[in-house]
DNA sequence: CTTGGAATGTCAACAAGGCTGACATAAATT
DNA sequence: AATTTATGTCAGCCTTGTTGACATTCCAAG
């Protein structure tokens, strides 16, 4: 804010303008193409579809975790959650168990082959993760988290927060 | 390479472990349900889905556009596109014109409610991206975009970079 | 001019994965 | 004992993706 108000006006809030936020939103666009691409071509060669990747995905990052607590955070209804859940199980990529704590309730883990896909699925996302973070650098990748965050609606916040205060 | 290899590796590279690139990884899910939550709601009310959002979103983008082009944006076959485009245009939001340059092509362009639909939902979606920038800030959103635009896909970077050269 | 091939559209059939509604069961809670 | 909760399951519907087959239109090369 010095001798120039100017440059404030038009550098400081170009940020903002309505061509900035198109071309944000389409970023956003053909980078989800980008995030999913490597798990899609995986999970197809096996028959299944993002919705396994979903579940396979929370049940790994939260063992033991409950059928509504995989509803709550996937946001589907359990009619569809309950049809990947039945293939998982079928397919003895997934474990439900009795509640101890609790009779009613399904603690879901991953066995063994469960978390071998997993870690086929993860690894691939996580390289072209590792490799855009790389070419973007530390601070580009503050920023990028922070834009997400405020993007989310709050109970999205929510789960992506408080991930890890779920019972072993 | 100097005297301390430590700082570089706990510090300067803290952005590229495993539990960070996780965390970049959910934070791309979580955020992208908010991402289209806002237009979902509209479209759903319009019995509209995601697919005829994109439709609408890029023949506004680049008014007469051909068939092809939107199949090599969207990434569906042209059967699926066709499904969604014949409903837009029996509907009065789209209008198909024969090629004057190649009459076998059709340019697309959007009707007064096509453009008035475009409208609302782009309003919707850029009122949060707004929101987002403007609580994350301008050096975040430079991060932001760089870092998506290193996940995208070489196809889909083309189409994000040189997209305003489409014959009018 | 004829023919080959490209661009587009259309029909049919199918699958994944959303949705709703209805209902069953077991277990916890009141 | 009655109610609520967590889960599973059946049936049916929708959107949006897929393949394959085939017709039409029209440019361009021979």
């Amino acid at each position: 804010m010095a001798e120039s108000a100017r440059p404030a006006a038009d550098e400081s809030l170009l940020f903002l303008t309505d061509d900035q936020i198109r071309k944000g939103i389409e970023a956003m666009f053909f980078a989800y193409r980008g995030f999913t691409a490597d798990p899609d071509r995986i999970l197809a060669a096996q028959g299944y579809g993002r919705a396994h990747h979903r579940a396979v995905h929370f049940i790994n990052r939260s063992p033991g975790t409950t059928v509504n607590n995989l509803l709550a955070i996937l946001g589907v209804t359990k009619q569809s959650l309950n049809r990947v859940l039945r293939t998982l199980i079928e397919d003895g990529l997934v474990r439900s168990e009795v509640g101890t704590r609790d009779r009613r309730e399904r603690n879901l883990f991953l066995t063994d082959a469960g978390a071998a896909l997993e870690r086929e699925l993860s690894t691939a996302q996580r390289a072209r993760m590792r490799a855009a973070f790389r070419q973007a650098g530390p601070e580009a990748v503050a920023g990028f988290r922070r834009v997400l965050e405020a993007m989310m609606d709050g109970d999205m916040r929510r789960h992506y927060m408080r991930f890890r205060n779920v019972e072993p």
